[in-house]
RNA sequence: GGGGAUAUAGCUCAGUUGGGAGAGCGCUGCGUUCGCAUCGCAGAGGUUGGGGGUUCGAAUCCCCCUAUCUCCA
């Protein structure tokens, strides 16, 4: 049995059994903030698990693409992997342990034909109910093992949700797979017994604090590894002596000459190459790019990872792009997003590729002066800090320093390097906050807690204004039958025009009014399990549960933002059309004023993309395409060719908008949006940055904020023209002209000063006066720019061979100072710092210099002439004492 | 989210308690050579990433911001 036939009979055997097959979702969970990537195959399910939402169907099965971190680092050995695929069933509240059970049962020993004398089975302590079952079914109870928390109780995955005990099918692979100890059985790590099934039978929820409550309906939730699973049914000790690793094995092998199964150090290269290859590939299909944090991080260490044990076979040129190529080819069938993002997991590879090259040779440099370091101390190893300093701050990886380190009878200390990493991973967990990987959930929501309220019908995508009746209102948080003139309240009505933050769109604004009072509704939100949340104000009167009301948006407001809800799509389709289809949102905020959009772009945008999109989306306005809107099933959809941007419910209809006709644009989305693009106007880019690796930010504005920028940069453009004289057309030229003139002026004037310096040195060369057989000045000399005066104080000293010079001069009210010494009274002990420092402080302010040279500054004019005689004075002294 | 590093001429980079912004390559012009990565001379090119502070004076010290690299989470 291959791999695909092993995926396939799983689906089968369980939508045979009244289950509704649901695809895998993406490896990014965008619904999720406590995860950075999809675990386990229940992720997507966790909302119907805690009853926040309703399942489609109560028996659910699916293959989910998981990615797991945390232990990165094994990756390598003949277990650990971390792209796989599970297999799952899940049941919402219908069935329990006991057909959870009989069908797991049935499918292993049916199914796949896996020998009854080779399963294992283990149980939680205490669960005597699992026991009956597996026993009822026909399994020895001498094969049902029970284990306490740590191998039989399944935790939340993440910090909180559905968690209990769980019941696992363990395959025995045979004793010359195992470590041939007497009490050798599953659980044991020796390999001999694989894990190929966990049954959770989950009764509990888990809050953030540890609590557990118990679920009032208990769910089943299974996960079945796929590649462990094909390794029992195909007889191989790993995941990677099957069908689908062996073709990224044998490419691996050819491309470094290598042969696989010889040595267990060549093997463990070529396992991480291959699986790291294959991992790669998912995650830059799902939309995650390299990045310094989060999940672009966990691509780039494997990207280096994989390079560094690349290097260990003997590849240096650029090879994981062929390895995540082959992987594409073998996976594409089940995952058609990795031959959509091919040309992108390719650009991707190679850019790293390219970029840890040159990590490396910078690093070698530093490798090369701590070994330098290490030999001149007569060492005989490298100290750990400083190879953690190159592996912290360089990025240059321990087993490549030990490596060139080896080579020159040098070895690494271990312990200082462990000591320096342990003390940047408590910096890290000391500064962990909640962290939080999607802004999706309103702090108003998280605060509620208004469970037990049905959902808001919303009329808005039709009407303005609408009739309803009050269902809830809270003043202060606290629930309320009425709610009077100046108190701020929530409110939740049965139906409503109000458009609840969502998707990035901005709530509404507008006014409920009933026979009794109004309320100004400033903020509007979206709850959970599909209520909208109105907040605002009682101006008038009073409002009681119950009420009849007349609901109305502020449309105006509402128009400004469907113009640039619609700007949206246009620019999405637009940069998707200019730059490429690697562009993926990443973010997007749609308000009154304006919009923004961020998106994955490796390149920065150049002046020419951003005039290149900006003409695009207003060439799409003028041609006032229309905006069709249509709910369809969500397969349906995606078969249309509609991006899915996050994931919503599967199995619901979907709302999809559609732009133009052929379409230009065909998105899932809840917005408000216009009727035709030429209610828009025109759209103007008005800021454009990167924010991030691979992640770039466009802002723009359409309608009235458009025509109000327009009128601004009209006027500014006309009051630049007004001061500088010439019309607006002339203004660049004009500008330029004026900088060129200025930086002409800028010349001549320095020409003048030094031609005026040269007569006033000629003119000072009288002056000097002699002090025991050297010249002196100290004069006050015409306000010069600073090089001037240095230039002129060269020219006396180079000109009076032996002397001490001091220059004073007056800039902005305030005297200056320069002192010049010549190399022969410097030889003398005089130090023109010295002399600077005294007669500064005359004047009440500082300044030094080194011997030779000298400048200063103080702040009392008055006190100049004080100063030149001071200095007159030192150099007296100093020139009669020697 | 936290730590470390970097940002100086078109490019690669120097720059020492804070005191005159530099080198090499490239560019322009002139000369030189049969020719070459010829040699020589002259020249242009800088808001020292941005902003604030300390100081008479900041590329240099302090704070904030931005970008890039990197490690940890």
């Amino acid at each position: 049995m291959t791999g695909d036939e092993l995926r396939r009979s799983f689906l089968e055997f369980f939508a045979d059994r009244g289950h509704k097959l649901i695809p895998s979702s993406s490896l990014v969970p965008h619904r999720d903030p406590t995860l950075l990537l999809t675990s386990a195959g229940m992720v997507q399910f966790k909302p119907y698990f805690t009853g926040a939402e309703v399942p489609p169907c109560p028996r659910l099965a699916s293959c989910q693409k998981c990615f797991r971190t945390t232990d990165i680092d094994l990756v390598g050995d003949s277990k650990h992997l971390t792209f796989f695929e599970m297999l799952g069933n899940f049941s919402i509240g219908d069935y329990f342990k006991k057909e959870a059970i009989a069908w797991a049962w049935e499918f292993v020993t049916q199914c796949l034909s896996l020998p009854e004398e080779r399963l294992w089975i283990t149980i939680y302590l205490d669960d005597d109910e699992a026991f009956n079952y597996w026993r009822e079914i026909g399994v020895p109870e001498e094969r049902v093992l029970r284990f306490g928390d740590e191998d039989n109780f399944w935790g939340p995955a993440g910090d909180s949700g559905p968690c209990g005990p769980c019941s696992e099918i363990h395959y025995d692979m045979g004793e010359e797979f195992g470590c041939g100890r007497d009490d050798c059985k599953p659980n044991c790590d020796c390999g001999r017994f694989l894990e190929i099934w966990n049954l959770v039978f989950t009764q509990y929820n888990q809050d953030i604090n540890g609590e557990r409550t118990l679920l009032p309906k208990p769910n089943i939730d299974t996960g079945m590894g796929l590649e462990r699973t094909l390794a029992a049914i195909q007889g191989s000790a790993s995941p990677y002596g099957t069908d689908t690793f062996s073709p990224l094995i044998e490419l691996v092998c050819r491309l470094s000459g290598r042969k696989y199964g010889e040595e267990e150090s060549i093997d463990h290269a070529i396992r991480i190459v291959a699986e790291h290859g294959r991992g790669v590939a998912f995650l830059v299909a799902d939309g995650v790019l390299p990045s310094n944090g989060g999940r672009g991080y966990v691509l780039r260490r494997m990207l280096r990872r994989a390079s560094v044990f690349g290097r260990r076979l003997g590849l240096d040129g650029p090879f994981l792009g062929e390895v995540a190529e082959v992987a594409i080819d073998r996976m594409k069938h089940v995952y058609p997003e990795l031959s959509d993002s091919r040309e992108l997991i390719m650009q991707v590879v190679g850019m790293e590729e390219d970029r840890f090259a040159s990590t490396l040779e910078m690093g070698l440099a530093q490798v090369e002066s701590l070994m330098a370091d290490a030999l001149g101390k007569k060492r005989d190893y490298l100290e750990g800090e400083g190879v953690f300093r190159l592996y912290d701050t360089y990025g240059f990886p321990l087993e490549l320093t030990a490596e060139i380190a080896r080579e020159k009878g040098l070895s690494v200390e271990i312990k200082g390097f462990g000591s320096a990493m342990e003390r940047q991973r408590k910096r890290a967990r000391a500064a962990i906050k909640i962290e939080s990987y999607g802004d999706d959930i309103h702090p108003i929501v998280a605060s509620a807690g208004w469970e037990g309220i049905a959902a808001t019908e919303f009329t808005g995508y039709e009407m303005a204004m609408c009739q309803a009746r009050v269902v809830e209102i809270r003043v202060g948080g606290q629930s309320a039958g009425t709610a009077s003139q100046g108190d701020d309240v929530d409110i939740i009505l049965d139906r409503t025009p109000f458009y609840g933050e969502m998707g990035g769109q901005v709530g509404d604004a507008g006014d409920i009014y009933s026979d009794g009072g109004k309320i100004a509704v400033a903020v509007t939100v979206r709850g959970t399990g599909g209520m909208t949340i109105h907040r605002g104000r009682v101006v008038e009167g009073n409002i009681s549960v119950g009420d009849e009301v007349e609901a109305g948006i502020d449309l105006s407001r509402r128009l400004d933002i469907a113009r640039n809800h619609t700007a949206t799509h246009l620019l999405q389709s637009a940069l998707r059309e200019i730059l490429g289809p690697h562009v993926q949102q990443r973010g997007s905020l749609v308000e009154t004023e304006k919009l923004r959009f961020d998106f994955s772009q490796m390149q920065p945008l150049s002046r020419d993309d951003i005039r290149k999109i900006q003409r695009r989306v207003n060439e799409r306005i003028r041609q006032n395409l229309e905006v069709e809107i249509r709910v369809v099933s969500y397969s349906e959809a995606v078969a249309g060719g509609a991006t899915a941007l996050f994931e919503e419910k599967y199995g619901d209809m979907v709302r999809v908008v559609k732009i133009g006709q052929p379409a230009i644009s065909q998105e899932l989305c809840g917005g408000t949006h216009v009727k035709s693009t030429g209610e828009l106007g025109v759209f103007l880019i008005v800021a454009e940055s990167s924010i991030g690796t691979g992640l770039c930010r466009i802002e723009a504005v359409t309608g009235r904020a458009a025509e109000l920028l327009i009128d601004k940069r009209f006027s500014c453009l006309a009051s630049i023209a007004d001061d500088v004289e010439v019309s607006v057309e002339e203004v660049p030229g004009k500008v330029k002209a004026l900088i060129d003139g200025m930086e002409e002026e800028r010349k001549h004037s320095l020409l003048l000063e030094r031609e005026l310096s040269r007569k006033i040195v000629e003119h000072l060369l009288e002056q000097a006066e002699d002090i025991s057989g050297a010249r002196f000045l100290a004069v006050k000399v015409p306000p010069l720019t600073a090089s001037v005066l240095r230039e002129m104080g060269d020219m006396l000293r180079d000109r009076l061979r032996s002397a001490i010079v001091v220059l004073a001069v007056v800039h902005g009210g305030r005297p200056g100072f320069l002192a010049m010494v010549t190399p022969d009274l410097v030889a003398r002990g005089v130090h023109a710092g010295d002399i600077i420092k005294q007669v500064t402080k005359v004047t009440g302010g500082g300044g030094g210099g080194k011997a030779d040279m000298a400048q200063g500054g103080g702040r009392d004019l008055s006190k100049l002439d004080a100063a030149l005689k001071l200095a007159r004075s030192i150099a007296v002294e100093r020139l009669s004492s020697r």
